[in-house]
RNA sequence: GGGGAUAUAGCUCAGUUGGGAGAGCGCCGGCUUUGCAAGCCGGAGGUCGACGGUUCGAUCCCGUCUAUCUCCA
């Protein structure tokens, strides 16, 4: 409540809660990305600890011990979010925000509980009386600070929970092994009213309502388990809790449902005005959708998840469609949920900036994909139109599950529409056999899933775990490193990963690849490293080895040199080149461009960024321009160590994929002509001066998906060497040409030259097959009464020799032709046969050719009027004889 | 990662026992016509997505690849 005694909105309680905790001594840690960075096991953030995950595993040290944060997660999977689900019920979401506090083994479980209630009860106002506790069975520590501490009453107090029984109620773990513990959370009794009707009871711990509804979660990571299952103390206890904002609005704000806290009000306002509805029954529920989605849609795709059709592009699609979906059912027909993403803007810029930076953008993704969807479903109803008359045709008064499944499978359209304009049309729809081709492609894809095949358990090196240690990255300064090795790990295809202590070795990552080299061991051998990638260890190095044998040898002595290959220099050059041409793009194109993805390699770099349409000749000429003109000012290209991510954001530092975002980050400047020509986040490995990187050119420009166009380029030696085989190719074509002048000027006068040539070689080809045509017709006979020419004739392609034939058939008038001709070595036989007599006489050329071709060992056929067959070498007048006797025999 | 569909003129698309590449719109030229999507005549424009196979012959059948659409994970 606030001092006048109305309750707080949700932006006054989000920043409640982060003052609360950092007027006790935590530090509060921006909202990471939606889009995990460094890890691939995630589709979306999905809980406020995601960015600490390091942390606990010690991993990652930060220069603070308290942290709380209001973090944007996604759920779109799982046992408890069925998509389908969402905007039906009070609670579920797709995007929503997840309040924490984390203590990284300081302070402990009392601290976190008692505060935790302090800022419930006084800070939200929530009655006292109306809240509740559950402990993990065994915690008696927890239980404790609850009765003694707090002052919970006892009966309020629930133990849950049994490992023992499989019952993992009340104990939080990241995995089958690593951290874990006991957690506590906090429930609130919504009133008798909310109860439902389980047979056991409505109860806490029995039924799982929304009469005890589950506010926040305290984890208290306080053991490891190890591969066996046991459970051994940590050295430091780490608290980790999350409490959903949605659902401590909603309770703050008294209302019963999420949806009608001011979270989201305004956007069901909006909606509920757009379309001229009001937000009751049916048509509530789709705005509840509307406005849940929305939300997704506007802070996935602001963070980099554009709509794809794989990964997490195909889930923002997914969202985005189904709430294009609902729009339909209110009747709204033209994109509106961009719209929405303005109202979504307005209302959370100020807690999200990225927001309100990248809105243009945003809502342009957006509106262009609900275009998108109408195409598709444009689509969907002509082939569902098609099945329609089908299945009326064979008198059918229902669509087959098949036709239902193919339009939703093959043509994106969804069920509930086909069931609604079937219905429209007086035809039912199987679903049974919808839902069983469901079933079984479900079941088709589930089933083959590898992730990194083959890949074994470490092989210590020396008494330490590889799994716990890590390799610290030193290529920024040295390309050899003399280092020791920790682990070995198989990937089962003769190839092994190698962890050392420290290592040069740049691994793939933010679009550059993976350093290659070598790898000496102490007794000399040497083996290749074919590239690097990371893990949570940090950057491992493939090696070419069997993994027993190498694993073998490092524990004889563990000593290695690391040596990067000299294809790096390449690399450097084309990252800094990436940088320049990234802002040289900015520039031409305007502040719109921002990286959609980037591969940088030895051989090239390939930069994919957003913008619509392609880039002109000019423009393109304009961005090489500013690159080179950068390189030729040989500005310094400074790294910026542990800059506060706030402040980069502050000075305006360009975000790259694939890069983390810790509290600080390493930042790029290069300095160009008057200030910073190029500020990024990023952690590749770059060149000192611009200089460095040399002439650069850009080789092709393309798309890569809608709205993002892709531009390769190359620097250095390569470019160089494109330089030298355009010269070399432009002296050759002078060489052919022998002219003086500009070489696309003469190229162009040969050309036209030739085409002239060309014409008129046909014109008098034509004159003189036109001129032996008479002498042709003189020789024909007449076979079993028609007219018949047989004749070979030079002809020297297809074309020539059809035109030919048609010449000599209306010369004739009525009658077979049969024309012979050689060319590229091979003989080929035309007959053509005139209408009257394929009606009349029933002469079908295809049969004609095909009687004589074989006479002569040739096959062939063709419609009546007109066919053709190849014939052996040498046996053209043989079977120019046979024809008489084959029309003969047709007649006969 | 696993399926399904599509790829033909600048654009939208036709094109079946495998046998001569088409329409509409757009473009260029000519004629006609003072007006609203003008009319008539003529013309240019295609490696039928790429590569391989089968075949006397492939836009068509088969295989591989690429791109786009779409579903499942």
């Amino acid at each position: 409540m606030d001092p006048e005694g109305k309750p707080l909105n949700a932006k006054q309680i989000r920043a409640r809660f982060l003052e609360f905790y950092a007027e006790r001594g935590h530090t509060v840690v921006a909202s990471s990305s939606l889009v995990p960075q460094d890890d691939p096991t995630l589709i979306f953030t999905n809980a406020g600890m995601n960015q600490f995950k390091a942390v606990f595993l010690g991993l990652e040290k930060r220069d603070y011990v308290r942290a709380a944060s209001c973090q944007k997660c996604m759920r779109v999977s799982g046992k408890h979010n069925d998509l389908e689900e969402v905007g039906r019920d009070a609670r579920h979401h797709t995007f929503f925000e997840m309040l924490g506090n984390w203590s990284f083994g300081e302070y402990g479980k009392r601290e976190s509980l008692a505060w935790g209630w302090d800022f419930l009860t006084r800070e939200m106002g929530l009655d006292p009386a109306r809240l509740w506790a559950s402990v993990y069975k065994d915690d008696d520590d927890a239980y404790a600070i609850w009765r003694d501490v707090i002052k919970l009453p006892a009966e309020r107090i629930k133990r849950l929970g049994d490992l023992e029984q499989g019952d993992e109620e009340n104990f939080w773990s990241m995995g089958d092994t690593g951290p874990c513990g006991p957690c506590s959370e906090v429930y609130i009794d919504q009133g008798a009213d909310m109860a439902c009707d389980h047979p056991r009871g409505c109860a806490l711990g029995v039924c799982d309502c929304d009469r005890w509804l589950e506010l926040w979660n305290h984890v208290f990571m306080e053991f490891d388990r190890d591969e066996a299952g046991r459970l051994n103390p940590l050295p430091m206890l780490s608290v980790d809790t999350g409490m959903g904002l949605e659902r401590l609005v909603a309770v703050a704000q008294g209302v019963r449902s999420n949806f009608q806290s001011d979270l989201f009000t305004p956007l069901i306002d909006f909606v509920a005005g757009l379309s001229g509805r009001r937000p009751e029954g049916e048509d509530r529920v789709s705005m509840q959708v509307i406005a849940d989605h929305a939300r997704a849609v506007a802070f996935a795709v602001t963070d980099g998840a554009a709509p794809a059709n794989e990964g997490r592009g195909y889930v923002v699609r997914r969202i985005l469609r189904r709430a294009a979906r609902h729009g339909r059912r209110l009747e709204l027909r033209e994109p509106f949920l961009w719209r929405c993403a303005e109202v979504v803007v307005r209302e959370m810029g100020a807690a999200y900036p990225e927001l309100v930076e990248r809105q243009a953008r945003v809502v342009d993704v957006i509106r262009r994909e609900e275009e998108r969807f109408n195409l598709t479903l444009d689509r969907g109803l002509q082939v569902y139109g098609e099945m329609r008359d089908a299945a009326r045709a064979a008198g059918r008064d229902r669509l087959d599950g098949v036709d239902a499944f193919k339009l939703h499978d093959t043509f994106g359209f969804p069920l509930d529409l086909t069931r609604v304009i079937a219905g429209e049309d007086g035809l039912a729809v199987d679903e049974a056999g919808f839902t069983e081709l469901m079933e079984r492609q479900r079941a088709g894809s589930g089933k083959e899933r590898r992730f990194m095949a083959g890949v074994g358990a470490w092989l210590p090196v020396g008494d330490d775990d590889p799994a716990r240690l890590r390799a610290v990255f030193t290529g920024y300064g040295s390309r050899r490193e003399e280092a020791r090795a920790l682990g070995v790990r198989s990937l089962g295809d003769g190839r092994c990963q190698l962890l050392c202590d420290r290592t040069p070795f740049y691994a793939e990552a933010g679009g550059q690849i993976g350093d290659a080299g070598s790898v000496v061991l102490a007794d000399g051998s040497e083996f290749a490293v074919a590239t690097t990638v990371a893990d949570e260890a940090g950057p491992l190095a493939i090696v070419a080895a069997d993994a027993e044998d190498l694993a073998a040898r490092l524990r004889r002595d563990p000593r290695v040199v690391l040596a990067v290959g000299p294809d790096r220099a390449a690399t450097m050059r084309h990252h800094t080149a990436t940088h320049l041409l990234h802002a040289a793009l900015r520039q031409v194109l305007g502040e719109h461009v921002t990286q959609a993805g980037s591969e940088v390699g030895p051989e090239k770099l390939r930069f994919d960024f957003h913008h619509d349409g392609a880039l002109d000749e000019a423009q393109l000429a304009r961005v090489e321009e500013i690159v080179n003109r950068e390189v030729l000012a040989n500005g310094e290209v400074r790294v910026h160590l542990e800059v506060p991510l706030a402040e980069a954001r502050a000075r305006g530092a360009m975000a790259l994929f694939g890069e983390k975002y810790g509290e600080t980050v390493r930042m790029i400047e290069i300095s160009g002509t008057t200030t910073a020509f190029s500020l990024e986040l990023c952690g590749g490995t770059h060149v000192a001066r611009t200089g460095d990187v040399g002439p650069v050119r850009i080789t092709a420009e393309s798309s890569s998906a809608a709205g993002v166009r892709r531009l390769e380029a190359v620097a250095g030696e390569r470019a160089l060497a494109l330089a030298r085989r355009d010269r070399d190719q432009l002296a050759a074509v002078r060489g052919l040409v022998r002219q003086d002048g500009e070489p696309a000027a003469l190229v162009a006068a040969v050309m036209l030259e030739r085409d002239e040539l060309a014409r008129e070689l046909r014109r008098l080809k034509q004159q003189s097959a036109a001129g032996s045509l008479d002498a042709l017709l003189g020789g024909a006979v007449e076979v079993a009464g028609v007219r018949l020419l047989a004749a070979r004739v030079a002809a020297d392609d297809r074309d020539a020799l059809l035109a030919l034939g048609d010449r000599a058939r209306d010369s004739l008038g009525s009658g077979v032709v049969a024309l012979a001709a050689e060319w590229e070595g091979k003989a080929t036989l035309l007959v053509t046969v005139t209408a009257d007599l394929v009606a009349g006489k029933k002469l079908h050329a295809g049969n004609l050719v095909k009687a004589v071709a074989e006479r002569v060992g040739g096959r062939g056929g063709g419609k009546p009027n007109t066919a053709q067959a190849g014939l052996p070498e040498g046996t053209v007048e043989a079977a120019l004889a046979a024809v008489p006797a084959a029309v003969t025999g047709a007649l006969a």
